[in-house]
DNA sequence: TGTTGATTTGAACCGTGATTCACTCCTTGC
DNA sequence: GCAAGGAGTGAATCACGGTTCAAATCAACA
């Protein structure tokens, strides 16, 4: 029984497993899903085609799981940011769109894959969950508001909604890939003006620079 | 010179070309320009494949023209159910949110293809000057209700875009291909809560059922 | 070093649907 | 009737990347 198959070939499967996800997720960073090409993110890994489908089914998979994991880094800096119970809901929402919306005029060619970029039915299922966290996370906080009445009555669930919406939409302009780059007092305008059009649909007050 | 080329030759023509974009349309209107193929578009016209090709350059551009009449037919019931210059501002931008709202819940399918289903490039050039024809009506009766004092002062453009992004997140749920249909009650409370929402947002009174 | 099986390689293959084009069928004007 | 082109046909071709797999390479053990 020549070559005992455990031992540290074991860490080296998960390096290499992971050195394909982690080129994957760079070549998605620079240019979308769309730029992601088996071949690419095999050279990338100066690997040869065949050796990805070693340790993935298929791209989509390999796509869902960059996407996944992109995904989650995202909303656990929101779900950070948003935490801490002691604070009004209006805050805590202002919060939310403060770094979602920083995030993404930060990183905008990922925030555009991981928000709009057409992508396979495998990873669209992915980032239909994505858009439910977010969803949720506002939903809980608007609830919160609603009981305290930091807001004014409404279906916190359509709140939350539209308050993504509007988030999106607002956003898409600045982050679509052929769009420019735009400046420090650009970004600061827009999240400012989300924010303020937010808290004026739930009905809270707007005292202005914070809180 | 044997066959004189006009005649009502012409007319003939004209007929058939409008006929493989009757049929797209109906093919789009059912199933998704995925489903367009250029197979289906002639079949649905007793045609050939290759027949296809004399009177569209590609199917992208014939796409592309079924978009455009689509979404001109769209956007031209909405300009109607908004023109009157005597109404106040906040009711105009109400009946902007009754008529998108309720067309879409009405035709699901094409909505979604509209707005949300991925498409080439070429349609998708389309689709951005679809969505910035809404975004600039939004914005001009925000302006005028900015003027009138109706809205509390904020950017127009950037409120018209939240408006439209709310509406879109808000209705996405209702329209996607495998959602159910909503009952006459849902389509009324989502229509009448996106509108309330985006009522609160720029500052408009809001008076209940209408106005 | 030889043996065994895990791992890697990358050219060939495949599925899908748009596009082409050599051929046939018509219509028109003489 | 018949010549000259326009129009229609649909099987063959193309494009494109994901996927496969037989052969080559490599790592561990005796």
């Amino acid at each position: 029984m020549p070559y005992r198959p455990t031992a540290l070939t074991r860490k080296n499967a998960e390096d290499k497993r992971d050195g394909f996800l982690r080129a994957a997720r760079a070549l998605v960073a620079a240019d979308g899903f769309r730029a992601a090409t088996v071949a690419a993110i095999a050279a990338r890994c100066q690997a040869s085609v065949g050796s990805v489908y070693s340790y993935f089914d298929s791209r989509d998979r390999l796509l869902a799981e960059v996407f996944r994991s992109a995904a989650t880094h995202e909303i656990d800096l929101v779900r950070a940011a948003v935490s801490d119970a002691g604070q009004q809901a209006s805050e805590r929402l202002g919060e939310l769109i403060r770094i979602f919306s920083g995030r993404a005029l930060q990183g905008r060619r990922m925030a555009w894959a991981l928000l709009f970029e057409p992508v396979s039915p495998v990873v669209e299922a992915e980032r239909l969950v994505y858009r439910g966290s977010y969803t949720d996370i506002g939903e809980q906080i608007i609830r919160d508001g609603l009981f305290s009445g930091d807001f004014v009555p409404q279906d916190a669930r359509l709140a939350s909604s539209a308050v993504m919406g509007a988030v999106s939409e607002a956003l898409v302009g600045w982050i679509r890939p052929d769009s420019p780059e735009p400046s420090a007092a650009e970004q600061a305008s827009v999240t400012e003006g989300i924010r303020a059009f937010c808290f004026r649909a739930l009905g809270a007050a707007y005292r202005g620079g914070n809180s």
